[in-house]
RNA sequence: GGCCCCUUCGUCUAGUCUGGUCUAGGACACUAGGUUUUCAUCCUAGUAACACGGGUUCAAAUCCCGUAGGGGUCACCA
């Protein structure tokens, strides 16, 4: 007990606590995504703490269900805070007793109500560092200013470039305060020691390193990320994809040579359809209802860019995807859920966009990011959002999973995004149809831009895969389709297997002296699939089955001699 | 416009602090060839960059100055 070290007790260093600061006032978009990944990143690194703590203090704008859908995303993602609203399911985020840390609550309006804010004011109010305006309460900026950023270095500013500026809102934004000071009182309060967010703040942190003298705190360190572009340049945002439908619209208009508002009447035919399509095919009404005139009304504003429509962005935005004129760029990280991207490689690529390891490592899990997590190594340059390089790394992993996990993964998409592939294809098909295509998608969505032919038989032939597959040479190929539908209608439904059929084809070209299986196998895509194009010819027999693949065959021959033939 | 910041292949970047080993490396994309029943995968090879202009130096992608271009910010939004 009484035993003293030899050397002097190591003084307390303080422990790394970084936080993920979002406002609720939309979902979770990529930039937000990867400061939390970062401050999750630095906070794991060191053994510190990751806060996420809510800035709500825009009463008009805030709401309930971003949060949550904030939370959902950072947890898809998989990044886990230490202090903050719980998210434990089937408990409100909100309540106050739930949450985790010391240094709570962590709604910054939660925060106002418990009068944290007001007292500082007032503190900064009685010395005269700050005064009433106009109902508002506002900050002396008189002095020059400077601070030191971890990434950006350091960095003056002439008190004549500064104004003052408004720390408490007045009566019509409830008297709470501003971003400005929420931020830097919690920081301080809540001992953050990193504060790690966009480059958009830098402009800002003046008056927060300002405010942190005035109210003497210690000052944060600053680290301020690059932001994260559009390929041509632009800032990411949700409007992009207001732009994408606004363009398609736009363009579909120019193919027709019509008015946009003849496009919009064709938009309305397009969705009574599709709504019709889903009550036949799910027996229950599209949940998303619409009348001719809110239809109109609302994609006319989408059209010409005006937010204030009576249908949201976001419902437009489906409106637009369910109707095929558009697939809306990813922005937000729930559109790169619903898109079927791995949370791990999602990661793994935004974390690439500014920072790197220092070698040449791209593929790494997060263990690996946070055992070589440095933010010496952020960079100072803005990065565009390469979703080829996303989706390619996004295929490999893919290809990488074990099959029963990709088919889980595949089955589960497709349940809460395209149904109607599990009904038509079964359980069993289905599996089938994972295992063709797990090689082939660089998204778990791919399956049904490549393989829309196994649920759909209503397409066109591709006139260069006929000529070269089928017409060719007087008709070849044709001819070799017509034999071969022979030997399938013999096939018995026992033998009805990817297995057998390949070697029923096999069997087929040494039988002929055919060239190769291509021989077989390709007539065989036109006549399925109307392209050159589809998995392996054997499971794909399979999963069409007998009477659809005899049916497609006689299709297909029936207009090929009619086109030969010629019209009339 | 004021202020702040940034600038290496088409894109993400290594290299810049501590000038020479950089005839600038990797990845994605692209092109060509090979494997494959198609597609995809895979393999091999290739095209491609230090924004521009001055300086400092024996030597500059690396240091300094200027120009151009880009981004951010300038709300009782965050």
């Amino acid at each position: 007990m009484n035993a003293q070290p030899d050397t002097p007790p190591v003084p307390p260093t303080r422990p790394i606590v970084t936080r993920f600061a979002p406002s609720p006032t939309g979902n979770l978009h990529i930039g937000g995504a990867r400061t939390a990944l970062f401050a999750w990143a630095f906070a794991r690194k060191h053994g510190g703490q990751l806060i996420l703590r809510i800035e709500d203090t825009d009463l008009a704008r805030s709401t309930p269900e971003s949060t949550r859908g904030i939370i959902r995303d950072l947890q898809w993602l998989g990044l886990d805070w230490d202090q903050g609203p719980n998210a434990a399911p089937g408990i409100d985020p909100y309540d106050l007793a739930s949450q985790k840390g010391d240094h709570g609550p962590y709604f910054q309006s939660q925060r106002h109500d418990a009068g944290i804010y007001d007292k500082l004011i007032q503190k900064l109010l009685d010395s005269g560092q700050a005064y009433e305006d106009d109902g508002a309460v506002r900050f002396r900026m008189d002095k020059d200013i400077a601070f030191d950023d971890v990434v950006f270095g350091h960095i003056e500013i002439k008190a004549d470039d500064l104004e003052d500026f408004v720390i408490r809102k007045g009566d019509k934004g409830g008297r709470l305060p501003t971003f400005h000071f929420a931020v830097t009182v919690d920081d301080a309060l809540m001992e953050v020691t990193h504060v790690i967010r966009g480059q958009e703040h830098l402009a800002h942190t003046p008056k927060h390193a300002a405010l942190c003298d005035a109210l003497g705190f210690a000052r944060p360190k600053w680290v301020h990320l690059p932001s994260i572009m559009n390929a041509d340049g632009s800032k990411m945002s949700k409007r992009d994809k207001a732009k994408a439908a606004r363009k398609a619209a736009h363009t579909i208009a120019a193919d027709h040579n019509e008015p946009i508002q003849s496009v919009i009447g064709r938009l309305w035919s397009a969705w009574c359809s599709a709504t019709k399509k889903y009550k036949d095919q799910f027996g229950k009404d599209n949940p998303i209802q619409y009348t001719e005139k809110e239809f109109r009304s609302a994609y006319t504003a989408f059209v010409i860019d005006k937010e204030d429509s009576a249908i949201s962005l976001e419902e437009l935005d489906t409106i637009a995807t369910t109707l095929t004129i558009i697939k809306p760029p990813e922005i937000q990280v729930s559109d790169f859920w619903k898109y079927g991207y791995l949370p791990s490689v999602l990661l793994n690529y935004i974390a690439l966009l500014g920072w790197n390891p220092g070698d040449d490592t791209e593929r790494f899990d997060m263990d690996f990011l946070v055992e070589h997590f440095d933010l010496s190594r952020i960079g100072k340059k803005n990065s565009q959002f390469d979703r080829v390089k996303l989706a390619k790394f996004n295929g490999e992993a893919l290809a990488d999973l074990p099959d029963n996990e990709f088919h889980c993964l595949l089955h589960d998409h497709f349940a809460n995004n395209h149904p109607e592939y599990i009904h038509m294809l079964g359980d069993e098909g289905f599996k089938i149809f994972a295992a063709a295509y797990q090689a082939r998608s660089q998204t778990l969505d791919s399956p049904t831009e490549l393989g829309r032919f196994f649920v759909d038989g209503d397409f066109d032939y591709t006139p260069k895969a006929v000529k070269k597959n089928l017409t060719k040479n007087d008709g070849e190929g044709l001819n070799v389709l017509r034999q071969f539908r022979i030997e399938l209608e013999a096939c018995g439904d026992d033998d009805w297997t990817g297995d057998t059929l390949h070697k029923l084809i096999e069997s087929f070209v040494e039988k002929h002296q055919l060239k190769n299986m291509g021989s077989v196998a390709q007539p065989l895509r036109v006549a399925l699939t109307g392209s050159a194009v589809s998995p392996e010819i054997g499971p794909t027999l399979e999963l069409l089955g007998k009477e659809t693949v005899l049916n497609r065959i006689d299709r297909c021959v029936e207009a090929v001699d009619r086109q030969v033939q010629g019209p009339g």
